[in-house]
DNA sequence: GGCTTAATGTGTATGCTGTGAACATAAGAT
DNA sequence: ATCTTATGTTCACAGCATACACATTAAGCC
């Protein structure tokens, strides 16, 4: 399991594939800084290399950041259709909200990367294209989950986002530590809310 | 109107009040700059005052950034129970929540700091009562809204979660721009499908 | 009035950050 | 072998939070 497909001995001047290496361990130290703490230099060091080599990479941080949300909203995008797929007839929808929240749950700083840090109005096309595909992996799931026949596209949508609105919140309101003051654990608590609600 | 009671002259090396002029322009320079952009110096030269000066009034950056929170939290509970007062009946619960809605439209940064930036367990005396109360007001909405008499406490608390969950998911989408996509205004978007849901 | 003392603002310095420009080195094509 | 292009390094700069020593002012006491 080498670091590139070109086997490179070590303590050469070129690192093989850089811009892989700093995706991937972008996506490590962002789990560990929360997102405020996050600066190239540190990600530079860690990787070996010097604090201006990403720039042959990626224009600036923020493009950087751009690489990690889309691979954030891949994730997400998968981890619903496996929740969907697992689950059986009418626990579909709920078991699809629920991976929504896990999802937050396990991955804070991408999550707020992916919809607080970088709003869609500064998207570039890569990004553009992973949020919208993951916001269409919900819509398709509360379609197929739509009582009776045939819905109007525009109710679905409608649907989708009132689904949406609320898992968000819940996602939201725990990864900000909101509901950790019981004694029930936070993510147990928002799940059974998203449960009494649907 | 002088900025201070004792009606000083211009150009004195003791500012007067420098703490409320801090905090009344941090206000202003957080709506401005979106809150990545606030800056202690920047707050500084705006006030007319050297960068240093504001660590006579607050410990750090941190400390200003709680007593911002804490003013937040003040407005928000007062609209809250204006919004529930100026309601009639069965409308005075989704008054509650739409007067969150428009807080956090009308304040985005400030609703930022007030959830996301400063998270509970990082909450001071001040804040840590003012998130309480305002909480406690959305609680109390919930209450006096419960169909039939006499609820069960911790039915309430349940209930106002769930309401919380949604408007401020709403509210969320709503200030990351996720909701400008269609023809329709966002913020009627997020009241639409606050009123779909209750 | 004249003195002391505490409150408050200034100046200077440190170590972080993102990022631009010039340069060095390596890999590939001819 | 030489030229070109991709990739990494060095140096430089401005802005940031913040610590420390100092200057200035206001307030209290005689």
């Amino acid at each position: 399991m080498s670091t590139s497909n070109k086997d490179p001995s070590p303590d050469r001047y070129h690192h093989g594939d850089l811009r892989r290496a700093l995706v991937d361990e972008a996506l490590v130290l962002l789990a560990e800084s929360g997102d405020g703490g996050f600066s190239l230099r540190e990600l530079a060091r860690r990787v070996g290399v010097t604090a201006n080599a990403s720039y042959r990479h990626f224009a600036n941080k923020d493009a950087l950041l751009q690489a990690l949300a889309s691979e954030g909203f891949r994730r997400l995008s998968a981890a619903q259709r496996e929740a969907e797929a697992r689950a059986e007839g009418d626990e579909k929808l709920l078991a699809v909200g629920r991976s929504y929240i896990r999802f937050a749950h396990a991955n804070p700083a991408l999550f707020r990367l992916m919809f607080s840090v970088i709003p869609p109005h500064r998207r570039e096309d890569e990004l553009r294209e992973a949020s919208r595909a993951a916001f269409e992996t919900l819509r398709q799931a509360v379609s197929r989950g739509w009582p009776g026949g045939e819905p109007d596209p525009d109710s679905v949508t409608r649907a989708a986002l009132r689904a949406w609105a609320l898992v968000h919140g819940l996602g939201q309101l725990l990864l900000d530590g909101q509901l950790d003051w019981l004694e029930e654990d936070p993510l147990g608590l928002a799940e059974a809310v998203l449960a009494d609600t649907v």
